[in-house]
DNA sequence: TTGTACGCGTTATCAC
DNA sequence: GTGATAACGCGTACAA
């Protein structure tokens, strides 16, 4: 065990501050805190002091006499993941730098994990709770009768006293569709991943609604369902192709397929967007920036879900009552070269 | 101003316990921290109040008493960037959950608000800080004398008092080649992008190093340095293609370029692996799994980085000295199919 | 083996 | 306008 040799400039605490100033802690603590009952003068003289010693308040002590601790947690539970991200970066900004800081936990998607962490967090006394799912099912409650609120964000609570905040996919299907019509395509496909999600089937339902509206319905009759994968984007494109060559323009479930959509398209001979319009969904930077063209796509605005999330939370610390419920973000439309010619 | 209604299960202290328990709060406390001077039978009524009201020890207080907090803080300037997270989870990992937990802040590469998390921090009484760029080149000091130590990931400090732990870009760039010239690759290229990242010219060090040890060298002498992007990869690709056709394989600086390349080659005509290796960097999962073949890939092994980081801010919170300088982390060949034909 | 008393750093209340 | 004092919840020397 080594002495700590250099980085140590001890912790100073108010009671230096006072010392140097020459007051009493309690006026030291007033004058900082500009409280009212203070001569400028000795207020000046706090100051600067504090200012010389680069005083920091004990965050930790402040709580424990204040009973909050300016805390909040964010269990998540895919960080590897695309989602928790932005949500978490929305979140981070709400807050705003400094004010509230922010515990950050990945479960791994592991319930086990998820309660230890929930234990430490709570332990630690934070504020409230942010609990970002890995997928947008819906989950169980993390814990009932917790002593501070919860806002699960993205994947929803199971539990109709939970308040929940998710993407509208059912939105964002429409959002797709009503896109390609406004540009004048009457022949839409649908192609998308893993069926057992239920954003899956939203973002289908919400695609079906928009047809119907405009009195048309999609090529083939029902979409194509497959994996999140650029090669059943390909597989179903080709699939596609050959059973309706008509085809003009194709709603593609993720950026992924939509890139393998648009890789079997151009292989087939299919112009983009002249012959053929593509739109994918999640306005994923390095997939659509990348592709040949430009990839139009649907953004679920996970960010503003994030700040929603944590204005919500804070409401909700500052004694408001959360109701229980669940509250949809609208998505967003990005149109890019793939469905809109700039020639 | 709602009264705050169902969800507060007042929260319980280590008084409701020893009152439960019928012991004064120094026995209960001996109790539960396992302290041996305590009967077993006492200490049985004790953790048995404990559990029943479902008790958790104040953190505030027991940082405010001990002089530690048992967190730590994770500064990061990319959260959107897919460096920050690895090293982020990797961390998290070594920390163990619940022992310690990590405070995330991320600064949006803004000097100013970065200052002001570190404040944030050192208030909270943070044991320590990892430090996480969002490019791999140097950056300065994000304050001396600190009084908790400071670990740099990723990306390096310039001052040569800080630890820093960060990618052995030289060896990934070794690596890449040795494994093109074990596979049989003798007309190798290097395609890379913005040549004034450092990474970028350590990645071409290492494939000229290990070029020469192998009696090679690079087809057409330098390497093609331009953008990040797929579509300078295809652009570099033809080019190359139609001044150097002989060209057998290829080290990409970055997967998205190798994606590029290998689209300008299929387009070519050329088979992968059969006519022209592609090798990446960065092992970017979205981008090697979906590519025609499978991209190999150089991992940065940032978890890992992660780790050790973590690791050894840990030893440096007990007391060891954090020798300043640089340390690097070795990087891991993913071989697929784009180098090796596994048919 | 158990209980009492003190202190960690801060803020709020009350004397002065 | 200023300073002493009591909390907040916990751990630990010390006394019983």
């Amino acid at each position: 065990m080594t002495e700590n040799p250099s980085p140590a400039t001890r912790t100073v605490t108010l009671t230096d501050v006072a010392r140097l100033a020459g007051v009493s802690i309690s006026t030291a603590s007033k004058a900082l805190n500009g409280r009212a009952q203070v001569k400028a003068q000795t207020r000046e003289r706090v100051l600067h002091a504090a200012e010389q010693l680069n005083f920091q308040p004990n965050a930790l002590a402040q709580g424990l006499l204040a009973g909050r601790s300016g805390t909040v947690g964010l269990l998540t539970s895919d960080l590897e993941g695309r989602f928790s991200i932005p949500v978490l970066m929305g979140a981070e900004d709400a807050f705003g730098a400094g004010r509230v800081s922010v515990f950050l936990c990945d479960a791994r998607g592991d319930a086990i994990r998820e309660q230890h962490h929930l234990q430490a967090l709570l332990s630690r006394r934070v504020d409230g709770l942010i609990v970002v799912g890995s997928r947008p099912d819906p989950r169980s409650s993390i814990a009932r009768n917790l002593p501070v609120p919860v806002v699960y964000a993205y994947q929803q609570s199971t539990h109709p006293e939970d308040f929940s905040l998710v993407v509208d996919n059912v939105g964002g299907g429409r959002l797709a569709i009503e896109h390609l019509v406004a540009t004048g395509r009457r022949r839409i496909a649908h192609i998308s991943g893993d069926p057992t999600y239920g954003a899956t089937m939203d973002r289908a339902k919400g695609a079906k609604a928009a047809l119907e509206d405009a009195g048309l319905e999609l090529v083939g009759g029902e979409p194509l369902f497959g994996t999140w994968t650029e090669a059943w984007g390909r597989g179903a494109t080709r699939v596609l192709l050959s059973q309706h060559p008509d085809v003009d323009a194709i709603f593609c479930g993720s950026d992924q397929i939509a890139r393998g959509a648009l890789d079997a398209l151009r292989e087939a001979g299919r112009d983009i967007p002249h012959d053929v319009a593509v739109i994918g969904f999640d306005n994923w930077e390095v997939l659509v920036m990348n592709s040949r063209p430009n990839l139009s796509s649907i953004d679920m605005n996970l960010e503003k879900l994030g700040q929603i999330a944590a204005n919500k939370l804070f409401a909700a610390i500052d004694g408001q009552k959360l109701e229980g419920g669940v509250e949809t973000v609208p998505c967003r439309l990005v149109p890019r070269e793939s469905t809109t010619p700039f020639a």
